[in-house]
DNA sequence: CTCGTATGTAAGTTATGGCTTACGGTAAGT
DNA sequence: ACTTACCGTAAGCCATAACTTACATACGAG
């Protein structure tokens, strides 16, 4: 399960910041580091976490490198997340109701 | 944001493998830590951060502590990513667009 | 061809996180 | 009341990860 890597890659805060970033288009390094609270090497490592993640795509332009957003990684994330959405609904609405049904005659 | 406490319960994949275990149902610790690989006080401090995080509840039961799914915390998640699976698609739906644009008349 | 820009990477430091063993407290059974 | 089962927490260890500075590389302008 590769999700594994996007889970852990959106688990940082700076990372997540970068991420959500580029959700307002593509961008190159440099750019992307400006404002961020790390510096650029910093910004630059994160990056290619992301990349492994499938969470972004780079590609050259002139000197500089512009990475955007790649749907792959979130894709992954959703499919978990979908398998275990309904189950833990369930489970929790059985709960629920098994709480409801023990406290129904409890103190007459 | 506290979608951040989320992200980074669901990094560990000791942990994922705890959450995803729960979602069968609720169970008590000792049971819980039966098959993993890790040492019983170990599923407690993960039971932990996941509770922090939002993703379980726990209810004594007797001498013993029954954790089970809180949807809470996956609710968080979802709430973040459907925010930005619409924007991420378009970028990237725009990205490929303008590779096919560029390439159009490339080599006549 | 040289210089400035833009970036990735190596090396080293420090903080964080996950694990284990040991201990303390609570609940149930005898 | 004493004992046993069940669990959380503290202390300490060790691996990993995040950050910095310094360096190497590639591209484009002049």
């Amino acid at each position: 399960m590769a999700n594994n890597l996007a889970f852990a890659a959106l688990a940082d805060p700076t990372r997540r910041a970068v991420f959500e970033r580029l959700a307002d288009g593509p961008l190159p390094v440099g750019e992307l580091a400006e404002g961020m609270p790390v510096s650029r090497p910093a910004v630059s490592q994160h990056l290619k976490v992301l990349k492994e993640a499938g969470l972004v795509t780079d590609r050259a332009q002139g000197a500089r490198r512009v990475y955007q957003i790649d749907p792959k990684g979130l894709g992954q994330i959703r499919a978990w997340l979908d398998r275990f959405w309904d189950e833990a609904l369930e489970a929790f609405r059985a709960e629920v109701e098994r709480e409801t049904q023990d406290s129904e005659g409890e103190e007459p």
